[in-house]
Order: C-alpha cells, then structure tokens, then sequence
DNA sequence: GTGTTTATCGTCAAGCAGACGACTATGATC
DNA sequence: GATCATAGTCGTCTGCTTGACGATAAACAC
C-alpha cells in the first residue's frame, strides 16, 4: 500500500453510543431526536465525528460526557466513583449506511447506574431514557399508545448488538456492577440481572452465588433499608473482573 | 451533524487480518512481509484499504481470498465446504498508529484449517505462517535463533486481542471446528484445543464432553487412522454454534 | 507375538446449580 | 401494639457435570 492519497477513498469515521442503565426494572438506553436531515425528527443513538487529533476511545467518551456528564471509568483508580463502563462495541460501514457519505461508526458500549434524566444541549425533549424494547420494536406502538418510529440509520442493529454484549458479558464477568451505585445490596445487583436479562431469579440462589464468588463483592459494613423490609448489606464491588464459573442465565 | 465535507477529518479505512491456524500443534498466524516504508522489510498482518463501495465485511472477505485464496464460510449453506470462518474483531485508530495519515483499521479474525503454504504476490518469502508465540515475543529469537523483529505499526497488540478472541470463543462455541477439515476424528479436534490454548487435555474427559454435547458434532460413518492407532470416527461439525454448558478451559 | 499408539468406555468423588423450606428484621396497617 | 407484607439471609437436598484415572480395543512397527 504505497501512500497515494489517490489510492485509497476518504471516509467519515464516527463514534456512536449504546449507553445502556437499568430503570424502573427495564434496560433503558439513551437516545436522542436529531434536529437534520436525515431522519430528522427520528430517535438514534448519540454520537459523532471523530476529531483529528483523537483516539476512538477518546471521542467516545467525550461524546458520553457531552450527552449524559458522565466520567469514564478508570480501571487504575479502585473502584469508588460513580463513573461510567466503556468499551469499543463493533464499527458499522455499510456504504449505504448514511446516505450522505460514506460513514464508518464505531459503535462503543456504555453501562451507567440510573442517572437523572438526560439533557441533549440543554433541551430535555431531545434525548431520553427509553426502555430497550421500545426502541427495537419496529414500528409498535410505545408506553404510551403513540406510534415508535424506527431508530434513525442502522441504530437499530447497533443497539440490538450492544444489548447482547451487555446481556452476554454479566455472565461471566463482574459488569453488572456498572449498572448500580457505587453502594449497593445484593438484591439491587439482583434487579440489574433480572431487567437485564428479562428473567426472574431466585432471590436465594443468586445471593448465595454472589456472596460465594470470590472478589465479586466486598462488604462495606453498612446496611440499608431502602427497598424496604429487612435491611440489606451494602456492598462494593470487588477487584474480580472475570466470574468463574459465570453467572448462568435461566434457558428461554 | 449537519453535512459540511469540512466538518469532519477525512480518514482512511483498511481492514486487517488476524487468519489463524493450527499447524503442527501450535496456533499459527498469516503474516506478510512489507514492501514499502513504513516498516518496511519488517512482518505485518495482511490487510489493505477498503473501497470505496464495499462493506467491511466484503473487504475483509477480499483481502482473505486475495492472502489465502480461502473463500468465506457462508453459515446458510450447511456444514460442508472448506471455507474460514471470519468475525469483525475490533478497531484500532489511534492518531499516530500509522505514521502517514490518519488511519483507522477494522481487524477481522479469520480462522482456518491447516493450509499450504501461502502465497502474498505469488513470492513465497513474503507470506508465511508464523507461531503466534514466535510474532509476538518482543525482540526475542524465532525458531532459527535468528532475531525477530516486533510486527509493524500495532499489529502486536492486534495479535494478541485476536488471539484471546479465539481462545476464548472456543470456550462457549463449536469455532473450533473452524480449524479442522470438513471430516475430522475428536482426537484431531482435541489437538485444536491443545494447541490454541496450549494445554494439554484428557481426552477421555475431552471425549466424553464433546460427543456428549448435542448438536457439536454428527458422525460421518467414517473413520480414519490417519493419526495412527486405533481407527478413530470421523464427524463433521453439527449445526450447535452456542456449547451449554462450555468447553472448561483449565486454570493456568 | 510384543510393544506402541490412539480411541473409547466406565467408575468414582467433589463441586455446583436449581428447587425450596425456614427464619429474620424492617415498615405499613389495623 | 399485634399483624401483615416485604425483602434479606441461611440451610438442605438432589441431580448433573467435571476431573482423575482404570481398563479395554484396534490399528501399526518390529
């Protein structure tokens, strides 16, 4: 590959972001309504253009701060923040993909604990938490009897993909942490899985499983009444990154 | 993001390969010599740019055919070609990964049977398949105590992320078969797992897991002693992609 | 035949998961 | 304040899977 600027097309390079939390017991992710053409007026997942000077996973979590304010986490610093899981997802590059241009995106993945409602330049009406299903729902109808259009571009596909990585890797991995506060009980790390996963788990089985994996979980000696009844032992998450054995999802 | 062509960096798009196989119990990969600066006369992974009508995917799938002349697995057609099996890995666009300009790389995995030697160019001295270990041991000795120089631009870490996506996927899928030839004895399979993951197994217990998996794998009938021995069954690989519950890869 | 190699079947104990009983400690309700 | 509902926590039991390993089978080399 000589370097013939002639040699090869230009393309546009962007980051867009499935930037899931789990709310009211439902995977919820973060989509906002573009203001241009095209799909104007049409919900899709935030992103944009890489910058010159930026690494991928550097424009991505600037996109991620400007849509949401959240950090990113820092696997160096131990965990105690309220920041943000991010990891690079998969890069989308259908020619047609954009009918402008040719656009490569690179699709990262997000898990933030539940977060205040979104502000997308200021302006609440165009960006918003909604359930999963929803938005992959091709053309149903929403919470509120009010017809879903399609997520704008192949958003949809991406969003399909990241909920699958998400469902996939808090099996065998300590993510599902990244859904909840930096303080939590076994039953909220519970709730995550459940909306997660769309299944019930024995409430029993599962602290057993959780308390009994090494690493998963630290307590940090306080309880909390908070969900009500008895109250629950708070917990941090643990160094342990990889679960094994993993968690097993439920068959169906 | 309205559409101004001076809004956004032009960036270039290649794809690059990580083709594995296993050749004479150990996991080998496809690497190309460079012709030109940068790097050059230094290893690399084979890959190029992608066109300008092209899906990733299609270019991934062209450049493999170009490397190789390996077509493309089509999971509609029902397990019998030779074909590779080929997954988007993942993409690298660090600013100054490419010393030229600004260039983002899709990596894509492609897994192989055993193959004849390769041919980059029709100049044999130019492709070969390599330990994976011997590319990448930071200037350490290959096989021929001669010096190894570090794979160009960042296809080390590429390597390595390729590599661990294999090992790891063998885990929980039926991929391994990707290595073998449409027929192939459990031993021979076996031998897959012993050399990606570099361990060895019982194959007792090996033999027991696998034909005790549903749908992993479906005699032919057949057998062979082409590993010497006691004749051995010959099975193709079943239409199972997902193992429940996975292959147990042993600690350390 | 004897030894070597590889394949295949079987046995046993330890560990883990799923089902589920029992008890505990809160707040809400009458 | 007794009762109820809620959520958390500890145990038990059973079946399945694994890892370790003995034993047998069928080929080839000498």
């Amino acid at each position: 590959m000589p370097y013939d600027p002639s040699a090869f097309p230009p393309f546009a390079v962007t980051v867009d972001l499935v930037v899931l939390t789990v709310r009211r017991h439902a995977l919820c992710a973060l989509a906002v309504r573009r203001g241009e053409p095209p799909f104007q007026g049409r919900w899709a997942l935030p992103g944009g253009f890489v910058r010159a000077d930026e690494d991928l996973a550097q424009a991505a979590a600037r996109e991620l701060a400007e849509e949401t304010g959240l950090r990113v986490h820092d696997p160096s610093v131990p965990a105690q923040d309220n920041g943000a899981h991010l990891e690079q997802l998969a890069t989308y590059g259908d020619p047609k993909r954009d009918p402008r241009m040719r656009v490569v995106s690179v699709a990262h993945l997000a898990l933030a604990p539940d977060l205040p409602p979104p502000r997308a330049g200021g302006d609440a009406s165009n960006a918003r938490w909604a359930p999963v299903e929803e938005l992959l729902q091709q053309g149903g109808y929403g919470r509120d009897t009010e017809p879903v259009a399609p997520l704008a571009f192949d958003h949809a596909q991406i969003l399909a993909d990241g909920v699958e990585r998400a469902r996939s890797k808090i099996e065998y991995s300590s993510l599902a942490t990244a859904f909840c506060p930096p303080e939590f009980t076994v039953g909220e790390l519970r709730r995550v899985y459940e909306a997660v996963w769309g299944v019930a788990l024995d409430p029993r089985n599962f602290h057993r499983k959780v308390t009994g994996t090494p690493g998963f979980l630290v307590p940090t000696g306080g309880t909390t009444t908070r969900q009500g009844g008895r109250p629950a032992q708070l917990f941090r998450a643990g160094g342990a990154t990889l679960l094994n054995p993993p968690m097993l999802r439920p068959e169906v």
